[in-house]
Order: C-alpha cells, then sequence, then structure tokens
DNA sequence: ATCAAATATGGCATCGTTACCATAATCACC
DNA sequence: GGTGATTATGGTAACGATGCCATATTTGAT
C-alpha cells in the first residue's frame, strides 16, 4: 500500500507548493489554469482525501453534531427522529455521532465526554417517548436542543409533540364524521416517576375541548384509562361498546391500543367504521397501515422533531441557544376506520 | 470564556512539562506521585478534556466507525442493527458515524467520501431487509462488513439471519405442539428486482426440511404466497381454512401476515390457538407482544448481526478481512399462539 | 516607460498531542 | 564511592492542512 497520501505528496507529484494544493482544495483565487489541472489530476490519480482531523485542528469547526438518547435508538417508534436530524445535518455538511445510553446515566455521561473530545459542535438529546428528562452531566457549554422531551425547568430549548392539538383533531375529526358520542381510551402509566405523562394530559384536554367547541356534553364515562396490556386495551373497548348508551366512536391513545379495539369489536360483531369509528395515535407503520381495515392515526412529529432540533442547533451557531419550547402539530393520516 | 484548554495551561498551572501531562493522561510510568496529582488537580481545576482530534493527527487510531445503511434507521424492523453495531463499538472505546443514504447511490457514495476524509476505521454497510446489495464505489481498502444483506460474488463478509433454520424451526415448533397439517403464508414479491428474495426461499426449505424429518409428506395446497397486503394476507388465511382438509396450524412468513391472519380467524369464528395455532415471523415488538393471544415468532437477529459485524471488524484490526458468511439462528420466541 | 494594483506562488509557523531524545537524579550492589 | 541501571523530567519534532507573509510576475492606466 502507498500508506496515507497527504497535500505534499499531491504538490510533488503535480510539481507546485503544497499552499497552492490548499488553494486548489478550497477553491480560493489566485491558482493559473495550468496548475489548477495538474492538482487536479494528481489528487485523482492518487486517490486523495483531504483530512478532516487535520483541518479541524487548524481551526475550522468540528462538523460533528452529537445524537444522544436514552433509549430511542432502540425503539420503533422514534428513529425517524435520527433521520431527521441526519438528513437536516448532512444538508449542512455536518455528521452525526450517535450514542444510546440505554438509561445507564454514568453511560451517558460518558457519551457526553466523548462527545466533547471530538469537539461536537452540538448536542441532540432524544426520548422515546414525550416526557420531561434530566441532563446528563458535563453538557455546559455545549448547544443542546431537547427532542420529544423537555427540562422541568425548561432551561433548554425543546421540541415535542403538540398532545393538546394532536387530541383535539382526532376527536374533531370523528365528530365531523357524524359522531356525537366519542369514547377514549386514553393511556395510562401507574409507574409514578413516569406518570406526569404529557400525552395522557395533554390529549385529554384537546378532546374536552373538542367536544365543547362542538356543543357536546363531556361523559366521563366514555373516558378510559388503561395500562396498555392487550387484556386491558380489549376490556375497555368491551366495557365501554357494552354500555347503555354506548360510543358511536373511539379515540385509542395509541395504535396498539387501537390494534386490540379491533379484535374486542370484531368479537362483539361490530365493524369498522360501519358501526363504529376508530382513530389512533402515533401512526406505527406496521400496524396502521396494517390493520384492516387501515387505521385512521394521528402522526407523532418524530421526524419533524429530528429536523427542527438539528435546524436551530444550526441556525444558532456561535450564539447561545434561546430556550424556546416548541410543540409541533400532529397531523391526522385518514385511512379507513373513520 | 475561557477558550479552549490544552495540555499546555494544564502543564503551566501544575508547573510541569507537557510530556508530564500527557504521561499522566496515558497512565505513563515514571511520574512522581507528587507530580501525577499536581497534574491531576489541574486537570478537574480547569475541567480539561483532551482533544481527539489532535491526537489522531499525531497517530492514533481515529476510533470512529461508519454506519453506512440504504435505509435501515428508517425502519422500526432494524434498529436494533444499529444498537447491537453501537453496543460493541463503545465496549471497543469505538464512536459510531451513521449515515442512511435513503436508498440514493450518490449519496452513499458521498457518505462514503465523508467516511474516508473521517479516517473511520471500518464500515457496516446495512440493509433494512436481508438481501443482496450492491456497494456504494469508494470503498476499496476501507474493511467493510455487511449487515443483513450480502454480496452476489461474496467478496465481502456478511452476516444474515439463518432464514432455512428459522423456517425449520418455526415448522418444527407447530408440529412439536401436535400439529400435522401445517399451513404456510409465504412472502411474496413481485418486483423482480427484490425478488431473490432470500427469507421467501430459505423459509420455504426449512418448511419443507421440518415436514420430512416429521415424516409428513410435502402438500402444496397448504402453501400460499401473500404480496403482503392486509386484504391478501387475510384472504390466503380464509382460503386455507376453508379448504377441506384445513392446516390445524398456521406459518406465517411475518407478524403483519400473522396479524391479518387472526382477524381472519376470528371471523371465521376460530379461536387461536385452541382451534388454530400460529406463529409468525421476525418478532415485530409491537404487534407480536401486542396482538390477543400474544404471538409465537421468529425474532430476527438483528441486534445480534450489528454486534457480530463490529465485533469482526474489531477483532481483525489491521489485517485484512477473511469474506466470511455467516447466518445467525433466529431464536424461537414463545409466547401463547401455539 | 513607469508605477501601482492585481495575480501567482511557495515557505513556514501553527493547531494539540505524543514519542523520541537528552539530561538529571536516585538507587543498588560490590 | 564508583558504576550501571532505574526513575524522573522536560524540550522538541513530528502528524496534515491552512493562512499569513514574502516574493515574483503580469496587467493596466497614465
Amino acid at each position: 500500500m502507498t500508506g496515507k497520501i497527504t497535500i505534499k505528496e499531491i504538490a510533488r507529484h503535480a510539481n507546485v507548493g503544497t499552499t497552492t494544493v490548499s488553494r486548489v482544495l478550497n477553491n480560493h483565487p489566485y491558482v493559473s489554469d495550468e496548475k489548477r489541472r495538474r492538482v487536479e489530476q494528481a489528487i485523482a490519480a492518487l486517490d486523495y482525501h483531504p483530512s478532516q482531523t487535520a483541518r479541524h485542528l487548524r481551526g475550522s469547526p468540528s462538523g460533528l453534531l452529537g445524537f444522544l438518547t436514552d433509549d430511542v435508538a432502540t425503539t420503533p417508534y422514534a428513529v425517524d427522529i435520527i433521520r431527521g436530524a441526519q438528513d437536516v445535518a448532512w444538508a449542512h455538511n455536518m455528521v452525526l455521532l450517535v450514542a444510546d445510553s440505554g438509561g445507564n446515566a454514568r453511560f451517558a455521561e460518558a457519551a457526553v465526554n466523548v462527545f466533547r473530545e471530538r469537539a461536537v459542535e452540538g448536542i441532540v438529546y432524544a426520548a422515546m417517548y414525550h416526557r420531561s428528562v434530566d441532563l446528563p452531566a458535563g453538557l455546559e457549554g455545549l448547544p443542546t436542543v431537547l427532542a420529544n422531551c423537555f427540562l422541568e425547568n425548561r432551561k433548554a430549548p425543546s421540541v415535542v409533540p403538540d398532545e393538546f392539538y394532536g387530541g383535539y383533531q382526532a376527536t374533531a375529526a370523528t365528530i365531523a364524521a357524524g359522531h356525537q358520542r366519542v369514547g377514549f381510551i386514553n393511556l395510562w402509566e401507574e409507574d409514578p416517576k413516569i406518570a406526569p405523562f404529557p400525552a395522557i394530559h395533554g390529549r385529554l384536554r384537546g378532546y374536552r375541548q373538542a367536544l365543547e367547541d362542538h356543543g357536546i356534553a363531556y361523559d366521563e364515562t366514555l373516558v378510559r384509562y388503561s395500562i396498555q396490556t392487550p387484556q386491558e386495551n380489549y376490556r375497555h373497548t368491551s366495557e365501554l361498546m357494552t354500555l347503555n348508551d354506548p360510543p358511536s366512536a373511539l379515540f385509542c391513545g395509541n395504535d396498539k391500543v387501537a390494534m386490540n379495539c379491533y379484535s374486542a369489536l370484531a368479537a362483539l360483531g361490530l365493524a369498522v367504521p360501519e358501526d363504529v369509528a376508530v382513530i389512533g395515535f402515533d401512526n406505527i407503520a406496521h400496524i396502521a397501515g396494517g390493520l384492516l381495515p387501515a387505521l385512521t392515526t394521528m402522526q407523532l412529529p418524530h421526524y419533524e422533531m429530528g429536523r427542527w432540533a438539528v435546524q436551530y442547533l444550526m441556525g444558532n451557531r456561535g450564539k447561545d441557544l434561546a430556550p424556546v419550547q416548541v410543540a409541533l402539530p400532529c397531523p391526522l393520516v385518514r385511512r379507513e376506520s373513520v
């Protein structure tokens, strides 16, 4: 092997100074066409690739962004956050360094440390479900944006789904389809550490607001909280549908709930959407698109949050980040269940 | 701000030479306890972080691994490949640089170029479903391992799921549960570019072998090929179950097929697993664990493939990679549908 | 023909870290 | 108490790319 090819080899090969090579590489003026051509030839001939390392040492920005997550890389839900971040990063000629702490705080700190040593220009911290988080130590002075999570004290910029509006839209969509009694199988979480779930409260508020705006009285017998086991999801559906005055539409806390809901409805001999309309949340591709009939649901803006996070980082290079709190809409994905 | 803190500041602050600081950082001998202490103090006091960039320029390995995919980062299926790769990488003090080409060849080449400029020590190329791929240009001389895909000419090492044995085990599991007539709703793909799907052929061979090993005659009326729309999956199930001599167990090409299969069975008034056993493939967490009853299925070894790929890379640093072709087993995940 | 401005070109210090080298000081052993 | 090893310590040259500076050379306007 030829070993590493450096700018010097190119210079020698093209019979010019290293400065001239550098000028060609960076499209600087003051190079004769003749030499420019020779340099370009040498670069192609030797398959030369400039060392980003040397450039960075010399003072260029590192072109690196850290993507840290407690668990997200792991969950089918939220990979789109990475993809969104990645797409914007590449558009800015930045590369993503990813690390998944697996929920381990010491690991997260180690990751931050690694990011520091590699001089990342910013960090996206993402969570797998919308919630409040604590940032790992060592992030001081590093531009950080939170995606799908936020700080209790709101000291860092963050982008999350607009749960309220999502709940509102979902409910409104069923009302618009002519339903007056809309059941809601909301999520629930027993672990008090996770409990103050923005999804639970936000969507419920949206649900109530939508009813109110359409002059429908709120009926608490129509609202259930499911611990999210298949059995519980099934039970809540059955119970709702066997009320004296059952709902004609069901708003499910997520697509998995909707999946079990379908089974329960089938068992009761109720057809979707003829007898009961069903609307989900999350738009988990494999579930929502795979159900029969295909599930109308709310899309969590994972991809958009990833995009937003990096865009915000890139838009404020150098400056320090204002801790804005952004909520992105959850668009309605119309399929066949409403 | 203090600006960047370098080894020189530490040296000055601790009143020693830079060499001594370096020795402390790298745990080299020949430093007095006294000075070691002073240096460590200075490091803590100034919150110093060594520059990996400078280290690398000086000759240390970059500590970087490229993770390139056509689409994988995008699909819920296969994020586990990243996670596996990541876990092993970190155990070796390596960091993952991820890029998702989105299927665009020119983008993939650009990514390879970026990887080169950053001197990655190796590359994992992952696909979202098991198939043959073409490698992007520019990979020459870079240690590359393929995960969940392979080269037609087998010139690069690759790790894939053992489809044959997966199909075998799935079939054998139903036989072991007492079933003699096992239906198989295999996958199918019309696009001839994607068609030579190892999953289709491998699993079918496994299915046939399992029957043979248990003295059951192969009956081709029990084997169906589904284009994988929910409707088709449903139809195949219905047709199989309304045969004169219907199967008592159904082996589904993947969990989505199984999901639709459940609906079709419910519509026919058939209970799982009492009337019909169902076994899936892929173990998509949200589906398999969310169905009622929970789906017994075969786990695709995504996490393990990610691990294997990086492990192979790390185990052969410096040497050049023998193009071994590894097939990892798909373990049976027992739940309640068989 | 003259001179200032524009164009070309290469040498060299520099970024932060480590390895090599040179120099001291200390130790162990007869 | 002299000799060779062992332990301590710091100066300095790299690593690869770039920007400043110095030096030519050419251009264009008078």
